[in-house]
RNA sequence: GCCUCUGUAGCUCAGUUGGUAGAGCAGUGGACUGAAAAUCCACGUGUCGGUGGUUCGACUCCGCCCGGAGGCA
């Protein structure tokens, strides 16, 4: 029994994941499933810039506008979903195609990272957030040096967020987040991996490519959607995209148009940072620079080659 | 043409009585296991416009030149 061939296609925003996992996944007779935290919710649609329709008619597109942006996701939720709908495409004998820009879900995919059952509890969060508040960070982190001194050697003070998770792991189920490390990689990956990454040669080239398409963005009604979403409510997950909190100040008549556009272009370049960050850690990454080739149809080649590869 | 102000990090600017320079922003690198488009950490050498001079020593004082801004004719 072969392992199950996983084509991944990452990078950072703006590479160009998108048109070249269709074309791809057209070629090699395989559906796409994405791998973005943003692109899984309903509507949101151009500022995450989600594929088209046109797009998604092209190939079958899995874990695209599923979630209701009131819904909060998570990796353990994406991982379950993502391994199904992998299996499905499987099982219709098809190639998957692991398209994103999420590099946390796309690990948790391509490693079978595995989660417990449920380790959350939003009373016990509540209260330690509580206690941050009254006798700060550094007695939680304290707190977790009894508990689990490696996990709290690795936290800076600063990082509240990741303190009170791992407390809340160890409060809820006993289980200390050094071991939940562990046991997350027990289990080994029934994939395949063929991973490659986007990027180009000079930054500066990335961050143009961003930059116009933010204008792009406010072109087809980013705006109007900001709008929309912004007075729809509480979003635990969703609230967190790009595109609508950078032009809040705007409509609340605190800064210029102008100023929000240049935060919101700011925003992303810095995200597409933090991608490439991520990315560069997994050696399994073959990286790809469009930039690089005399043409697209270059570039669509060479790729089709290394799948060709890796699947058989 | 004359007078005044001005030229320091990619940008905006500090720089105290002369001892070869520092902030904010931008940017860069890194971390990352249940909110990850989030969260957090680290990183500031630049012909101090150019060139002569005074001085043990000049971003700092003086001369000239080149750029800017304003004023008077």
């Amino acid at each position: 029994m072969g392992k199950i061939p996983l084509l991944v296609i990452a990078g950072p925003t703006a590479s160009g994941k998108t048109k070249l996992a269709i074309d791809v996944a057209q070629r090699l007779h395989g559906e796409i499933v994405s791998a973005d935290s943003m692109q899984i919710y309903k509507g949101m649609d151009i500022a995450t810039a989600k594929p088209t329709q046109k797009e998604l008619a092209a190939v079958p597109h899995h874990l695209v506008g599923v979630l209701e942006p009131d819904t909060p996701c998570s990796v353990a939720l994406y991982a379950q979903l993502a391994h199904a709908a992998i299996a499905d495409i499987r099982n219709r004998g098809k190639l998957p195609v692991l398209c994103g820009g999420t590099g946390l879900y796309i690990q948790a995919v391509a490693d079978n990272l595995q989660f417990a059952e449920e380790t959350r509890d939003p009373a016990v969060r509540e209260a330690l957030y509580a206690q941050a508040d009254a006798e700060g960070a550094q007695t939680l982190l304290d707190e977790l040096f009894d508990i689990d001194p490696e996990t709290a050697q690795r936290l800076h003070v600063g990082n509240l967020g990741r303190i009170v998770r791992a407390l809340e792991l160890y409060k809820t189920t006993g289980i200390r987040m050094s071991e939940q490390l562990r046991n997350s990689t027990a289990v080994p990956s029934p994939y395949d991996v063929c991973m490659l990454a986007l990027d180009y040669t000079e930054r500066a080239a990335l961050y143009d490519r961003i930059d116009r398409r933010v204008d792009i963005m406010l072109e087809d009604g980013l705006v109007r959607e900001a709008e929309l979403v912004l007075t729809a409510g509480e979003m635990p997950t969703a609230g967190q995209a790009i595109g609508y909190k950078e032009l809040a100040p705007f409509f609340r008549g605190e800064k210029p148009f102008s100023e929000c556009v240049a935060d919101l272009k700011r925003e992303t370049r810095r995200y597409a940072k933090r991608q490439l960050t991520w990315l560069r850690r997994d050696k399994r990454v073959q990286w790809l620079y469009p930039d690089r080739f005399a043409s697209y149809e270059e570039l669509l080649d060479y790729v089709i080659s290394i799948c060709f590869k890796k699947s058989q």
